[in-house]
RNA sequence: GGCUCUAUCGUCUAACGGUUAGGACGGAUCCUUCUCAAGGAUCAAAUCAGAGUUCGAUUCUCUGUAGAGUCACCA
């Protein structure tokens, strides 16, 4: 490529439903490669097509590019530029490189129409592709293909061709789909009598099915992901990474910022064949950037996700700040939290649970003629261990007082009711730590209840 | 079916023509443990097939096979 010429490239999506993750990983190596040289990078609405457009998506396609980061330095309306697409269009007809056709329309209506279509000169179009190299097509199968419904509605191939050359784009940046339809708008391209730029078509994401993905197959909107609680950078990261490995040769790296990402990209290194989309692996990069997080960002971030029913709870910011912790060991994304609030999981956190008597009892006990006993027993023991101890604060602390306690008297004999009585649940973090984060006084409270629950059963 | 493209563990990938074909995700097992989660350790798992070139092929060539994309008065 010519080094002194400023790389423009661009993302050119057409607003007729929300884009999932391949559309934007094509934006992201667009918007690399043209941050990597110091070049534009330019967002273009392609709405040529009123029937199918709606406002609604072209706010996602902004929403999505605005939370990725991928800033645009120019944006352009393509109805916009209608004026100049019919301008054209009549140039090509004078030209006698495009005629008009009356024919019936395709609708079935009957109805004869006149629209325009390219004189094909049947000849070979070679192009080098970027990322798989040259690639020749006889066009002569294309025929002479319709490039405006009529003199005054030009069509896809023939506005994009205009566009790009334009806005000066250099570097067509665009999905495998689109390399059939190079070699016509390359022609397009001749017959205006201009230059073409250099193509890169990056490799479709497929879905598990290995097919395409699509939002009919259940791929999920990009917006989706922002809403579960992914984090932008794991999301940057991974989808990035789907056919490009930015790594050094024989390095095991993974995680990548996005500087890094930038300049690190090149189009040699961008894999030739499609790649599936692995939600699993997003979700491992997730966690790992979450794991990244300051305590500040972590308990924001939460808190986006807590449940309003927990909201409301007086202790709810104190509470939060202290299960921060273990929630980060048990979540992969925000959204993460309302299953675990359905579960239980969550609420015996900020109030007092239910506990159900059975599952007090350890099944290590269940054969026992004295299970209720034996328990209430342990129960009492280490009710009056918290109560006497005046020191213990962090569970480390509580761990050295209760530990030896348990395993005197049997661990699970121990823990086990401890651990239900304080939570409801039959899993939970370990009972030192809920000590820790209920407290001396909530913490007795909810023993001796248990206690009590054992004293009517028996 | 025509055209175009592609081919390494289940998935994402690494490997100047020379490696016991490496890593990650996921999985399994074990450890840790009262349960869950997290963590630690270990293991299983791939060069599509067949020819050719070469001392030597995952890598280069050809054929086959399989898969994908595309064949609109959508973009």
């Amino acid at each position: 490529m010519n080094t002194t010429e400023k790389v423009v490239t661009r993302f050119a999506p057409s607003p007729t439903g929300k884009a999932h993750a391949g559309s934007y990983r094509t934006a992201m190596y667009a918007w690399l490669f043209a941050r990597k040289h110091s070049g534009k990078f330019i967002l273009r609405i392609e709405d040529t097509d009123k029937e199918r457009n709606d406002t609604e998506s072209e706010k996602d396609i902004y929403e999505a590019l605005a939370w990725l980061g991928l800033s645009h330095d120019e944006l352009y309306i393509q109805s916009k530029n209608l004026t100049r697409h019919q301008e054209l269009l009549n140039i090509l007809i004078q030209g006698g490189k495009a005629y008009i056709s009356k024919e019936e329309a395709k609708d079935g209506s009957g109805i004869i129409k006149e629209i325009i279509r390219f004189k094909n000169p049947n000849k070979k179009i070679a192009f080098i592709d970027l990322v798989r190299g040259e690639i020749e097509t006889d066009t002569t199968d294309l025929g002479d293909f319709v490039i405006a419904r009529n003199i005054n509605e030009p069509l896809y191939h023939l506005a994009v061709v205009i566009d790009d050359h334009d806005e000066g784009v250099t570097h067509v940046i665009r999905a495998e789909e689109h390399i059939a339809n190079t070699p016509r708008q390359i022609l397009i391209i001749e017959a205006l009598g201009w230059v073409p730029p250099a193509y890169a078509h990056i490799p479709i994401v497929l879905g598990s099915d290995k097919q395409k993905l699509s939002k009919r197959k259940g791929a999920l909107p990009m917006t989706e992901y922002a809403k579960q609680g992914y984090l932008r950078d794991a999301v940057f990261n991974c989808i990035a990474m789907i056919g490009w490995n930015p790594a050094d040769p024989g390095s095991p790296q993974e995680l990548f910022t996005t500087e890094e990402l930038i300049e690190r990209f090149d189009f040699t290194r961008v894999q030739k064949s499609g790649a599936v989309f692995n939600i699993e692996k997003l979700n491992w990069y997730n966690r790992e950037y979450l794991k990244k997080l300051s305590f500040d960002e972590l308990f924001l971030y939460l808190d986006q996700y807590m449940p309003e029913e927990l909201k409301n709870k007086e202790n709810y910011s104190q509470m939060l700040k202290k299960i921060a912790p273990i929630l980060l060991e048990r979540i992969e994304k925000g959204t993460d939290l309302t299953r675990m609030y359905t579960d239980g999981d969550l609420v015996y956190f900020f109030t007092q649970p239910q506990v159900d008597v059975k599952k007090i009892i350890w099944k290590g006990l269940a054969e026992d003629a004295d299970k209720i006993g034996k328990t209430k027993k342990h129960l009492e023991g280490v009710l009056e261990l918290i109560t006497k101890d005046t020191m213990s604060n962090t569970s480390e602390e509580w761990k050295t007082i209760l530990f030896p306690y348990a395993d005197a008297n049997g661990r699970g004999d121990v823990l086990w009711p401890t651990r239900v009585a304080l939570s409801g649940q039959e899993k939970s973090p370990d009972p030192f730590v809920l000590i820790g984060i209920l407290g001396k006084e909530e913490s007795i409270g909810r023993l001796t209840h248990a206690i009590s629950l054992l004293s009517n059963e028996a």
